[in-house]
DNA sequence: TCCATCCTCAACCCATGGATGAAGCTTGCC
DNA sequence: GGCAAGCTTCATCCATGGGTTGAGGATGGA
C-alpha cells in the first residue's frame, strides 16, 4: 500500500454534468492521498488531456453527449492508454454495467453514492482490486449468464421497440417477415421475456436500447 | 429588484445525490446573492427541515427514494407552504416536466445546465418569472396537447409492458379481455401510437411508467 | 470433417388491432 | 329532477399480426 502522502492518487473527472464535475471535485478535492488533476466533459476532451496531464484514475460517466464513457475505455485500449477506470454514473442498467466492464473498468459507481463509498471504491481501484456494489455486481453476474443478442437481432429490437410490425421491419432490412418473426423469438427468449411488447420494455430497462432517440 | 447584498436568495437543496448537493453547493454558494442555507436528501427531510429553516427557493430533485419531487411539491401545497421551486433532474421526460409543472413548480432545470444557466433560472424564478429550457418548454406545450390517460388506462399500460396479453390483463382486473382491448385501443390512440409495443416503449420514454421496478 | 451458430424461409393457429354498437355508471350542470 | 358527458364495461366481425415449430443453407471454429 502506498504511502498517501508521497504518492496521491491523481483523478481525472470525465462528465458532462458541471455539477457532478463540481460535486466530485468538493468531494475528493480535500481527501489526503487523492488528488483531482483535471476534469473532461466528453471523451474526446479526456483523451487529449490524457497527452499531457499525468493521471492514476479515471472517474467515468458513461452516458455523455458524443464519445460515451465505453467508446471512450476502447479509445484507451486502442491507443495503448492503460489507466485504471471507475464508470461513475445514474444508472444500474445491467447492459451499461456489463459493457463498462468488457470495455475495461475496474469499478462502477452510482452517483447516489456516499462520499466514504466513492473513496473506498477509488483507493481499491487504484489498489488493483475490483469495486463494485453489491447490487451492481449481482446484476453483472446476472448478465454473464446470458446469451449475447446478435447484431441482426439487435437491429430487429430497435425497430420492433419503435412499433413497427414484422412485415415493416422485413422491408427494412430486406428480408422476408417470416424471418423476422423468428429473429423477435429468439430475443424473446434470450432475453427470458413473454411476447415483443415485454422485449422492448426490457430492452430499455436494462440499456440494450438507446433511450436517447 | 431586490438589492443582492441585503437580501440573498436562500436556497435549499432537495437531491438524494450526494455528488449533486455538493456540487450545488460549490457552483452556487460562491455567487453574490445567492446562499444555501441547507440540503435535504429526501422530500420527508426537506419538509422538516422548512419548519426552522427560513428558505425562498427549492431546488428539487425529481427522482428520489421514498417521497420525489411531485410528491414534495403535493405536501407542500397541502401544508399551505408556498415556496418557489425548480425541479431539477437527469431526466427530460415529458410526462415528468407536465407533472412538476402540475405540481406547482416554476422552473425545471437538467442536470446537464451550466453555472451560468442554473444561475439565471435561480434569479428568474426567485423574481417570479417561470424559467424553462427552450426544449423543455417545447415538450411541456406537446404534453399539454394531449389527454390524460385514465386511472384504468394506465392500470392496463402497466401490465401490457410487463408483456401479458389482453387475455391476462382482463383476468388480473376481473374484466373481460375484450374491455382490455378497449383500453389498449384508446392507449394507442391517445398516444399517437401504432400498437401496444410501440405504447409501452414510449410510456417508459415520456415517463408515464415508472423504469425503477 | 464435424459441430455450432447465425440467417433465412414457410405453414399452422391464436392473439391482436380496427371499427362499431351499446349498456350501466358517476359527475356535474341546468 | 333531468340531461349531457365521460368512464368503464361487454360484444361482434374481420383483416392482420404474432408466437410456435420445423427445416435448409452459409459460415466459421474445433
Amino acid at each position: 500500500m502506498p504511502d498517501q502522502r508521497d504518492t496521491p492518487i491523481r483523478i481525472l473527472i470525465v462528465d458532462d454534468h458541471p455539477v457532478v464535475v463540481a460535486g466530485l471535485a468538493s468531494m475528493l478535492g480535500t481527501q489526503p492521498g487523492i488528488e483531482v488533476v483535471g476534469s473532461a466533459s466528453s471523451g474526446e476532451e479526456a483523451l487529449e488531456l490524457l497527452r499531457t496531464t499525468p493521471a492514476d484514475l479515471l472517474l467515468l460517466d458513461l452516458r455523455m453527449p458524443g464519445m460515451n464513457g465505453i467508446d471512450t475505455l476502447h479509445a484507451m485500449r486502442s491507443s495503448k492508454i492503460t489507466k485504471r477506470a471507475i464508470v461513475l454514473t445514474s444508472f444500474e442498467a445491467d447492459e451499461d454495467i456489463y459493457r463498462a466492464v468488457q470495455a475495461g473498468a475496474q469499478g462502477y459507481l452510482l452517483k447516489d453514492a456516499c462520499q466514504t463509498e466513492m473513496i473506498e471504491a477509488i483507493r481499491a481501484v487504484h489498489g488493483g482490486t475490483r469495486y463494485f456494489p453489491r447490487d451492481i455486481a449481482a446484476r453483472l453476474a446476472e448478465r454473464m449468464m446470458r446469451t449475447d443478442l446478435t447484431a441482426r437481432e439487435l437491429e430487429v429490437l430497435h425497430m420492433l421497440a419503435r412499433g413497427l410490425t414484422n412485415k415493416e421491419i422485413g422491408s427494412a432490412l430486406d428480408i422476408s417477415g417470416n424471418t423476422v418473426r423468428n429473429h423477435v423469438n429468439s430475443i424473446i427468449e434470450k432475453l427470458e421475456v413473454s411476447d415483443r411488447t415485454e422485449a422492448a420494455t426490457t430492452a430499455i430497462l436494462r440499456g440494450i436500447i438507446e433511450t436517447h432517440g
